[in-house]
DNA sequence: CGGTAGCGGTTGCGTTCCGCAACCACTATA
DNA sequence: TATAGTGGTTGCGGAACGCAACCGCTACCG
């Protein structure tokens, strides 16, 4: 891909703008989603798969994933590198926007509004999990549950509260 | 447009997840570009006009931009609203990223640098004088230059390095 | 040895979007 | 009346997207 100009927001939406990218890398980060097949089927906005297909060809060749080395009809392991771990600030922007001025469901807000409670702090504690996830870091020594573990904990509460309210909510439902 | 999810991030993506979109709103935040002809003829990028035009649209019906209310051949006034200022965040986020990890043009670089070195509290310096160029802000009493003054003179010192260098560092240039 | 499920994709095809250039109606100025 | 400037519009070819079916390969089980 040619460069339009030098400027680095330019630089980073040509490769990142698109209505794809960002979702594939949320969806590693956050989902844990590191195969072809949990990508595509576990993807909440439906993506074909000769566009995954496509999607993690580019991320790969722009230093963003990495392909584990499998042969034909073996499970590939897709990892981040750190230039991707580093698109977490980018991931929690657009989210935090969204979740101001867009309409969405609660229960998937709910992982945002989390995020944006525990403060900048967080996002670095999420990128050190992604290193010891992705590149083998050796993890850091903690007390409690770790990042993931707290966030994915905050989002199956919200799905509970919400899927409660819609099961009394519809007394004969139907 | 229909939502493909209730997922902030996809919701911001859906709306800003193009080529074109958020270079749009780099030129009218950090260029200060609020009319059609200074968005067009000023984009380094090159956008086109029909583009631009569907961009300036979209924007204004996603309640990002205002219009201000200019008859046919008269000049037509682009304004961000709340919601198109706190998209800086995310222009920050794709620029800081973009510096790190993708190549560029030094001067240009050299603005996202200075966003920087300045830490997170200079955004909301950016932000506050967004508030007085486009919604008509009290502008808030300050000692000095304003952030974006002092962007700018960081822009154009570069400019002025880089351009002494390509002239001293190339004697019988060719 | 044969059938089946799972793996990462590929192919075809129609629709939409992008990129380029020319062109438009209108206003303000002289 | 002529000219420059305003915000666009139109036409067209190529690229990207979206959908569904299909593919070759491996691993497992009987």
């Amino acid at each position: 891909m040619q460069q339009r100009s030098g400027c680095p927001i330019n630089a980073a939406v040509e490769l990142l703008g698109d209505r794809w990218s960002m979702l594939v890398l949320r969806d590693v980060i956050f989902g844990d989603r590191r195969y072809f097949r949990a990508l595509l089927a576990g993807s909440v906005e439906g993506i074909a798969s000769n566009i995954l297909a496509d999607r993690l060809v580019r991320l790969v060749e722009a230093g963003i994933l990495t392909r584990g080395t499998a042969a034909r009809g073996q499970r590939a392991l897709y990892s981040l590198t750190e230039s991707g771990i580093q698109t977490l600030p980018i991931l929690y922007a657009l989210g935090d926007w969204g979740l101001d001025w867009r309409p969405g469901d609660d229960a998937l807000r709910s992982r945002q509004q989390f995020m944006r409670d525990a403060g900048p702090a967080f996002l670095d504690e999420l990128m050190d999990e992604l290193r010891v996830r992705h590149l083998g870091a050796p993890p850091k020594p903690r007390h409690g549950p770790g990042a993931f573990e707290r966030l994915e904990a905050a989002y199956a509460a919200e799905r509970e509260r919400t899927a409660g309210e819609s099961v009394t909510g519809t007394p004969a439902g139907r």
